[in-house]
DNA sequence: ACATCGATCTACT
DNA sequence: GTAGATCGATGTA
């Protein structure tokens, strides 16, 4: 898979798209890790921050794909997104979890943990390790010739793809969405089992 | 202006 | 297994 169709996939259907992040690899300076775990979000579900209002936050939602939405949660925690549709069209996959791989040190550091398990299972925590704030709003993950945070699309799909119900979702028609998804193959790493 | 609510994590039992 | 922390964005006035 390349750039190239991975980018046509996000603009195309989030939902087709998120389970094709799985085995990507997310990069900022020497930090490298594989995703594992993501969660489709589409504007004509009440769980999308995009839900029937633009408002200043989930503005860059409504622009091309391919673009980080970081926002803030739980007066604690940054959550790292990836834009997809077209513009005016608003939907978003979240990032959860991530296998770490290089610059184990540079997470450590960041996180104040030192448990590799620990290091990228959960969103808050990933963002929290590579150094993603508000301020990774608007980049162009895609973009691999920029040397700041960006995706490198997986060699081929994941083989063992698990979907399920998205974490933290009130119970009703949109909990039993299956727009998580998980690498079966790397269970370990993710947020929760 | 003010009250409410989280796409969570950690520490502690 | 679960309670508590913590604060920006949003909704209502």
């Amino acid at each position: 898979m390349t750039q190239g169709d991975l980018l046509a996939a996000l603009r195309d259907d989030v939902v087709a798209a998120a389970p094709m992040l799985l085995g990507a690899i997310l990069v900022r300076g020497p930090m490298r890790c594989k995703i594992v775990e993501v969660e489709a979000y589409r504007s004509d579900d009440p769980a999308c921050h995009a839900y029937q209002r633009r408002t200043p936050r989930t503005e860059v939602m409504y622009g091309p794909p391919g673009i980080a939405y970081v926002y803030f949660n739980y007066g604690v925690h940054w959550m790292l997104n990836v834009v997809a549709h077209p513009p005016g069209d608003a939907a978003a996959i979240l990032i959860r979890a991530a296998q770490p791989l290089e610059g184990l040190e540079s997470m450590r550091a960041n996180r104040g943990v030192f448990k590799e398990r620990d290091l990228l299972s959960g969103p808050g925590k990933l963002a929290k390790a590579y150094g993603i704030t508000g301020e990774d709003t608007g980049t162009n993950l895609m973009d691999i010739s920029q040397d700041g945070l960006h995706l490198l699309a997986p060699g081929s799909p994941i083989a063992n793809v698990v979907t399920g119900a998205r974490i933290g979702i009130a119970e009703g028609k949109w909990h039993d969405v299956p727009w998580r998804f998980v690498d079966g193959d790397a269970i370990g790493w993710v947020s929760r089992r």
